[in-house]
DNA sequence: TCGACGATCATCT
DNA sequence: GATGATCGTCGAG
């Protein structure tokens, strides 16, 4: 497989969290306005389905909003939070388990430039600033509402092999701005490249 | 119909 | 560390 060629239908349809390890490293390849923006992941995390306190799909529930993660596996789902910035995911698994993968980071491949300007930075960025946060990251790609549903294999966003993690260089641990999900808070679903300048805070 | 809230971020102190 | 911005969605009434 190469860099920039999608990843296969049967790379979501494993266990949410094998998932979120093996998209590590990967690539987000968003061709917009004849441009083409590239991000690394390095930061990811699961959301296990009905099970999980913080998952839109607790309880089973059904909505408007979430029904894009009932999905098969292979399949944006995107959404507003906090009424100002969109979030990032990938569904996973076989369908109507509403289980899947939030992008939480990037490292930037190509494109800084016009990430930076989709960003309205006021100055140089530093690492993490373009990418180093799902709101930051769908705002530097023009990740949006109209994405959500859709497949993760169209030329306008696509998710490539890239440049996987090796296992070794992954860390792990709760994820972040779950507080309220009781047990679940706890459970080391956040997965990151070790060390690398744009993984979100809190640092892992 | 309406009130509460969130898988965030930038900008303060 | 604390706070305000901002709005679609949900569930209660």
């Amino acid at each position: 497989m190469s860099r920039f060629s999608p990843l296969p239908v049967a790379f979501y349809r494993r266990s949410c969290v094998e998932v979120a390890r093996d998209l590590l490293g990967r690539y987000i390849v968003r061709r917009l306005d004849g441009a083409r923006l590239i991000v690394r992941i390095v930061e990811t995390e699961a959301y296990l389905g009905e099970g999980d306190r913080a998952s839109h799909a607790w309880h089973g529930r059904v909505t408007r909003r979430n029904a894009t993660l009932f999905k098969p596996g292979d399949v944006a789902y995107v959404f507003l939070i906090y009424g100002m910035y969109n979030c990032f995911n990938a569904v996973t698994q076989a369908g109507g388990e509403g289980a899947a993968v939030l992008i939480r980071a990037g490292s930037p491949v190509a494109g800084e430039s016009e990430m930076a300007r989709r960003r309205a930075l006021r100055r140089e960025a530093r690492p993490g600033d373009l990418a180093g946060g799902p709101g930051k990251l769908c705002q530097a790609l023009g990740i949006e509402r109209r994405h959500d549903g859709g497949p993760l294999r169209r030329a306008e966003l696509r998710v490539t092999g890239g440049d996987p993690a090796a296992p070794g260089e992954i860390v792990s641990g709760p994820r972040v701005g779950v507080d309220y999900a009781g047990e679940a808070a706890g459970w080391p679903l956040r997965f990151a490249i070790r060390s690398d300048p744009h993984v979100s805070r809190p640092r892992l």
